[in-house]
DNA sequence: CAATTTGAGTAACCTATGCAAAGGCGCGCT
DNA sequence: AGCGCGCCTTTGCATAGGTTACTCAAATTG
């Protein structure tokens, strides 16, 4: 469903992040703005933005709430494979091969921009290095995507649930929704289960043991974290899969 | 080191697979060939052709051996995210990022190409065509690592092991390297087990089950598979993630 | 050809994790 | 206010999978 009203600053994640990439012109940034701002859309709590098997016609960018990449298997089994925050697209040249692999669903209410395939390739081709931006994006899911293959692959499920806060501590930071170590935590405890690989009883035990560990503070769907390096510690925490964000940065 | 005798077939795989991916003209195929050719080095049985930190200069090509993506945890645990195949090439764009965030072991000897960064470039810079392909390339890579994601997170161990063996045959068949429905096996069960999150150990008992069952038969470094449909059930295999390859190449 | 290494296969034991069931809390609806 | 429902939480129990340690065969080395 179209959005009426739009303030031009629901965008402004999406700038920060590519800005954080590679150096944006302003021509640039103001063309981007322009092409987000004409396709907002909102998704309900629940709704799939896209599913497995569809063909893909548009890039999606998320401006505000929770996203979440997921595949199922026959029976149910529902793996969380990824996480979207705000600034973050779903799937910048998904186009480019023939139908979706995975689905995305909207883990809460959330407020995104659909920009036609057409209209995204034309913005590109006439901005080199906001095209690269959106390269490099999807390159950092997929380093992200690996990180996540040896946290389910190896890690234990203590580790794996601390992991996965640190993660989305850094990776929220950038587009400034952490504030000090806090952020909202607006999932349930059966996506964080769907996203560690574990069952929910499980994770519930683990979040206990956290809590009790005094590693974590949740409640009011509010996440804290009284020691950071205490956390990164007890996750086997590396963080270069991330770097990759701010060594660019610093480039800029 | 480099390859002295160079036999122009070698670079076969590679030609072959990215021209399913999109159509390539003879040129580009002439110039790609030339380029590999140039380049071409071999990797002994466990030596890594690139590792976590490493600034990435130069674009790897394999042609012939398996090589295997991986990451590892400070205590050793290792958890190998991706095989790479004949054809397949490892990083093609991750130069646009700083740093690898992984390492690249060679799991057999190995023979590949490494095309400097600028030659690479310059190749793609004149070859559209060409340079999507390797897109492709890098975003159906990323398809499988989610595939991964949820076979390491909500496959249980023998599914887990089935589906790999489905992922393997299918990705060898489209460079000639499968033969009826057995291809070469040529890594340790340790590789198999760090590909599937599992113990040795487990993998082991793993696959003495699968055995029992009649659905792999696996000796002298060759598996079998007697009946693949049998297989792909047992594995929950659902094909959309690979399907990426043949849709692109009808649409040819 | 002995010495060594590497990989596959087993077994015993133990623990991390899954599963089923049930209660409590908070929130929106009527 | 009272109801229903989604979400969180807890408990008890079952089991998949990890760990350690050992054997055996085959490959590699000297």
């Amino acid at each position: 469903m179209p959005l009426s009203t739009a303030d031009r600053s629901v965008v402004e994640p999406v700038i920060r992040r590519l800005s954080a990439l590679r150096p944006l012109s302003s021509e640039a940034r103001a063309l981007l703005e322009y092409a987000l701002l004409e396709g907002l859309q909102r998704a309900g709590s629940g709704e799939d933005l896209i599913a497995e098997g569809d063909p893909v016609d548009a890039v999606r960018v998320l401006l505000s709430g929770w996203l979440g990449r997921y595949k199922m298997l026959e029976d149910g089994r529902r793996q969380i494979v990824n996480f979207i925050f705000p600034g973050e697209s779903c799937d910048a040249h998904a186009y480019l091969l023939s139908e979706m692999d995975h689905s995305i669903v909207a883990l809460t209410p959330a407020v995104y921009a659909e920009i036609k395939r057409a209209r995204f390739e034309s913005l590109l081709a006439n901005n080199p290095t906001l095209s690269e931006a959106f390269w490099c994006e999807t390159l950092l899911s997929s380093a992200i995507q690996r990180e996540w293959a040896i946290n389910l692959g190896r890690r234990v499920a203590l580790e794996r649930v601390a992991h996965l806060f640190c993660e989305i501590l850094e990776r929220l930071r950038p587009v400034g929704m952490v504030d000090g170590n806090s952020c909202l935590m607006p999932v349930t405890q059966m996506d964080l289960a769907d996203a560690t690989g574990l069952s929910v009883v499980h994770l519930n035990r683990t979040l206990q043991e956290l809590r009790a560990a005094g590693l974590v503070v949740l409640r009011e769907r509010t996440l804290t974290i009284p020691d950071l390096d205490a956390l990164k510690n007890a996750a086997l925490y590396s963080p270069s899969y991330l770097r990759l964000y701010r060594t660019t940065e610093a480039v800029r």
